[in-house]
DNA sequence: GGGAATATTCCC
DNA sequence: GGGAATATTCCC
C-alpha cells in the first residue's frame, strides 16, 4: 500500500464539491480537470486546505513533477476568459498522458502515476541515467499504424498499433526511467545495443497493467528528451557515431524537435490525446489481463560503459597520457624523497608560524584582560594583528603547498606505474582491455567548472 | 545574500523569548542550545509558528542536515529531568561542532553553516566528487604577486619559501564542493592532474575575504566522508571480480564499527566539545576539559569510502588485499585510505581554521583602519582574538596530527605497499590493472576549482 | 517545464 | 544519525 501522494490529494481534491469552483473536472473529458491558479480562493481554499502552502506555482511544480501537462488550447467556452485580462477567472486545463488520472480512477490505478526521480536512487547514485529510448527497430507495419494514430483517439485501437512490431518501446516493462543497479551505474554514456530485445511485447498497451514503476516515465516526450536520452548528453559519445544516437543532447526536455526520431515515429507528445487511456476502457479490465511477455526492463538494450568512455573527447589537448587513481596508494618513489623533505618542511613552518600567531594574538588577550584601559594601543593591536595576518597568509601557502605535494606525490607514484609491463607479457589481457577501454584519459578541465554558475 | 535557511530560522528562533520555554541557549555556554522536543508547546508554539510542520523529527532531521549535533549527557541539573519519566520535561542538548552557531553569530557566520547536499548538482550529477583539495599552478608573476600583497610581513618573506614552486593551492577559489561538469562527470576517481590551469589567480588569497563556501565543507567529515571521497564509493566495478569488493553497499552509513582506524586514531567524536568553537570561548570550561588532539570534527569518523571502507572495518576476513576501485583501479588498503584521507582531512581543517582565523582578524584591521574609533568594542574583538587563538590550537594539534600520520604512513608504506612494480613478474592481474588503470581514470585539472569564481 | 536547492516525511 | 523519497521553493 503506498502512501498518499501528491496525486491522490489532487485526484481527492477534484472529488470535493467545496472547492470545485476552483479545480474541477472536465464536463466533458474524464481525464481533463481545470484549475484557477490565479484566484486567491484556490490558494486558500484549496492549496492552504490541503497542501503545506498556498503558492500555485507550487502546485503546479508538482503537477509536472508527476507527469501531468498543461493543454494549451483552452476550450472554446474557456477562452474568452483566459483572453480576458481578469487573471483570476483563468482556468488552466491538465491531464495525465497516461490516463491513469481520470475522475473514476481509484488509488490503485493512481498508484501507477509515480512521481519523477530527483536523480539519486537509494544508494546516492544517480538514476534514470539510460535512456528510456532503446532503439527501437519499427518495421514499415507500425510505421503505418502510427501514422494513422494521429487522429481521434477514439477512432483507433491502441493494441493494433504495435502488433507485429518486432521491437517495442515497452511501455509497461521499459520504464523510461530506470535506476541503474549500484554496479552499473555509470555516468558514461550508455551505449545503444543493436540487439532487439527479445520479447513480443504485443498489446501490451491495452492490456497489461502497467507497472507502477512505469508511470513514472509515462510523461513521455519529457522523459525522453530529459532524463533519459539514450546517450547521456553530459558525455558527447565519440565512442559510437554520433549519428546512432537519434539527436543532440537536448537542453530543454519539453521541446523535441521536429526532425526528432522519436517524434517522427510518433511517440506520444505533449498534448497528445490519452494515448494508453485506462479510463476509456472498464477500469476492471486492467488487472485480468495477463502480463505481456516480458522485455527486460530497459538496463538491457543499453549497454553502459561505465566510466571509461566519459571524456575522450576533450582529452585531446592536454590531459596527460596517463591518469593516476587517487585510491591507489602505491607510494612514491624514491625520486620522491625531495618531496618528502618539502612536506615535512611545509609542516614545520607551518608549526611556526601558528606559534607565532598564537602568541600574537595571546599577548592582547592577555593584555586585554588584566586591565580595563587598553594597555597597548590600537596601533600596536594592528600592526600585531598585521603580522598575524600575514604569517596566516603564509600558512594557507604553506598548506597548499603541502597539498600540492601531497597531491603531486600522490600522482606521480601512480602516474609512474602504468604500462611498459603490459607489453609482452599479457597481451590477452591488454588486447581485452584496450579493445573494451577506450584509450583516452577523461579529463575535466577547469573551464566547466568555471562555466558553473555560482551558487549563490 | 543568502536566503534564509534552517540555521537563520533556527536562530532567530532561539532569540525570541516568547519560545524561550521550549527551546534556549543553553546560559552557560553559548554554542549550546537547549530544546524540549516532547513538549507539546514545542510543536504548536515552535515548530508550527516557525515552520511548515509541527513535527519534532522533522526538526531535528534538519539539525543534522545542518551538522547540528545531540549532545548525550545532559546537564546534572537536567538528568532528573531526562532520566524522570516526565518526557515534556526532557530537554535536548545541540550544538554544532563547527562554533559558528552561537548566540551572537551574525547572518555572515551563519552562512558558514551549510546544509549537507544530497547528492546532485544542478547538473544532474552527483557533486562533490572530488576531494576538496585541488591544486592549481601559479605562475612565477602570480608568485611574485603573492608575495607582494602578503603586506608587511615582519618575519619573513613569503615568496621566499615557495619560490619556484610550481604549484598553489587558490583557497578562495577551490571551494571544497565541487561540482563535476557535466561532459565530464564520471563516477570514476578523479586525479588531479598537474596540467597547470590556464587562469591567473592572482590576489586571491589576501584581498578575497574567504568565500562562505569555502566553509562549506565545514561540516568536516561530512563533507570528507560523504562528499568528498575521492573514489566515488558508487561503482564497484564489474571488471574486477565481485569479490574483490570489500563488501555490499552498506546501508547505515554514520555508524562505524568501534574498530575503525580512523576512530582509534582519536578523530573526535560526536560530542566532542567544539572543534573550533569560536563562540563559546567565553566559557573556558571546555577547553580544558578535553585538549583533544583536534582532529577535523567528525569528518574522519566518518569514512570517506563508504561502502568500501566501513566494510573493511568490520569484515576482516574478507578484505582482499588489494581493494578495489571504483573504476577498475586498484585501490590501496585500508590502512593507507584512512592514513590519506586522514591527511587529506587535516589539510582541509587547517585551511578552513585559518581561512576563518584569517577572516576574523582582517574585520578587525579594516574596522580599525576605517575609522578612528573603534568601531568594534574590546570586548567583541577580544571574542575574536579567542576565537582565533582556539582555531589556531586545533590547526596546531591539526598539525600535529598531519604529522604524525605522515610520518607513520612513510614508515607503513616503505614496507609494505612500495613494490610491486619492481615484481616485473607483472601478475595478470597487476598487468591488467596497470594497463586499465591510467586510461580509465578521469583527471581533474586542478585549475578548474580555481576557476570557479568565489560567488559570495 | 523543469533543474536544483532546501524542507518535510518516513524509515532504517 | 542519516538515507532517501516526496514536497516546496526558487529560479532558468
Amino acid at each position: 500500500m503506498q502512501p498518499k501522494t501528491f496525486v491522490h490529494q489532487l485526484h481527492a481534491i477534484l472529488l470535493e464539491p467545496e472547492v470545485n469552483k476552483w479545480i474541477y473536472w472536465s464536463p466533458t473529458d474524464n481525464t481533463i480537470f481545470f484549475l484557477k491558479p490565479y484566484d486567491p480562493n484556490f490558494s486558500t481554499h484549496v492549496l492552504k486546505r490541503y497542501f503545506k502552502h498556498g503558492n500555485a506555482n507550487s502546485f503546479v511544480r508538482q503537477l509536472h513533477m508527476y507527469g501531468f501537462h498543461k493543454l494549451s488550447h483552452p476550450s472554446p467556452d474557456q477562452s474568452s476568459a483566459n483572453n480576458g485580462n481578469v487573471k483570476e477567472l483563468v482556468e488552466w486545463k491538465f491531464t495525465h498522458p497516461s490516463g491513469f488520472f481520470f475522475k473514476e480512477a481509484n488509488a490503485g490505478i493512481l498508484n501507477k502515476i509515480q512521481r519523477k526521480s530527483t536523480g539519486v536512487g537509494k544508494d546516492g547514485k544517480r538514476k534514470n541515467i539510460l535512456s528510456p529510448i532503446s532503439v527501437s527497430y519499427v518495421d514499415a507495419s507500425r510505421l503505418n499504424v502510427l501514422s494513422q494514430q494521429s487522429g481521434p483517439v477514439s477512432a483507433r485501437e491502441p493494441s493494433n498499433m504495435f502488433m507485429g512490431s518486432p521491437v517495442h518501446y515497452s511501455t509497461s516493462q521499459s520504464p523510461p526511467h530506470i535506476s541503474i543497479p549500484q554496479q552499473q551505474q555509470s555516468s558514461g554514456p550508455y551505449l545503444i545495443s543493436s540487439l532487439p530485445p527479445q520479447q513480443p511485447t504485443v498489446n501490451m498497451m491495452r492490456r497489461q497493467s502497467i507497472s507502477a514503476r512505469m508511470m513514472n516515465s509515462y510523461d513521455y516526450p519529457n522523459q525522453f528528451s530529459t532524463q533519459d536520452s539514450i546517450v547521456q548528453p553530459q558525455q558527447p559519445q565519440q565512442v559510437l557515431s554520433p549519428q546512432a544516437l537519434s539527436g543532440p543532447p537536448m537542453k530543454k526536455s519539453g521541446t523535441l524537435s521536429s526532425t526528432d526520431d522519436l517524434k517522427t515515429t510518433s511517440l506520444p507528445i505533449v498534448n497528445y490525446p490519452m494515448p494508453y487511456h485506462p479510463g476509456a476502457f472498464a477500469q476492471q479490465q486492467q488487472q485480468q489481463q495477463q502480463p505481456l511477455p516480458t522485455v527486460p526492463p530497459y538496463s538491457s538494450y543499453s549497454t553502459p560503459f561505465p566510466s571509461m568512455m566519459n571524456s575522450l573527447s576533450n582529452s585531446a589537448s592536454n590531459s596527460p597520457a596517463l591518469g593516476v587513481c587517487n585510491n591507489n596508494v602505491t607510494l612514491p618513489k624514491k625520486s620522491n624523497i625531495s618531496e618528502r623533505q618539502a612536506l615535512d618542511n611545509h609542516i614545520q613552518t607551518l608549526k611556526n608560524s601558528l606559534s607565532t600567531i598564537t602568541d600574537l594574538i595571546e599577548k592582547h588577550i592577555n593584555s586585554a584582560s588584566q586591565d580595563e584601559n587598553k594597555t597597548l594601543t590600537n596601533d600596536a593591536m594592528n600592526k600585531d594583528l598585521r603580522t598575524s595576518l600575514s604569517l596566516l597568509q603564509n600558512s594557507k601557502e604553506e598548506i597548499i603547498q603541502l597539498e600540492s605535494k601531497w597531491m603531486s606525490m600522490q600522482s606521480v607514484k601512480t602516474t609512474a606505474l602504468p604500462l611498459q609491463e603490459t607489453t609482452n607479457t599479457s597481451s590477452t589481457l591488454t588486447s581485452l582491455t584496450s579493445s573494451i577501454i577506450p584509450k583516452s584519459i577523461p579529463i575535466i578541465t577547469k573551464g566547466e567548472v568555471a562555466t558553473k554558475p555560482a551558487s549563490y
